[in-house]
DNA sequence: ACATTGACAATTA
DNA sequence: TTAATTGCCAATG
């Protein structure tokens, strides 16, 4: 992660996904939205072509109404990761989802 | 709750 | 290269 001007869209949102801390969510839109966009779908595919699962943590991504959404691995496994990392789930919704859940991050320079 | 429409990068043809 | 298709989505009807 040196120059960030010839980094392409997905590169884009797994830098922006590492500013969310275990035990913290963040959503398809915020992300696409630290980029100026309003490529949801977009960012998720960039999820789905997985980069690399362990400093890319897709699972901390979810759907705007607090649902997990979908995930590489099955999204029983996404909830697996999520609840390891103290991310209480009941029924496919995250419990705290508005405690946890990072709405706005920060663009990259 | 379900269907439609909108938005958009990457992949495939 | 351009056009069509796909997809861990979102907002609206």
């Amino acid at each position: 992660m040196k120059h960030l001007s010839k980094l392409n869209f997905d590169q884009r949102c797994y830098e922006i996904l590492k500013q969310v801390p275990a035990g913290k969510v963040t959503t398809y839109k915020a992300i696409a939205e630290a980029l100026n966009s309003k490529a949801y779908q977009a960012v998720g595919n960039a999820m789905n072509r997985n980069p690399n699962l362990i400093d890319t943590p897709c699972h901390r991504v979810v759907n705007s109404r607090g649902e997990l959404g979908n995930y590489v691995l099955g999204c029983e496994k996404k909830r697996q990761r999520l609840e390891a990392e103290g991310v209480l789930i009941e029924n496919g919704r995250l419990v705290n989802f508005d405690e946890i859940c990072l709405t706005s991050l920060k663009p990259l320079s």
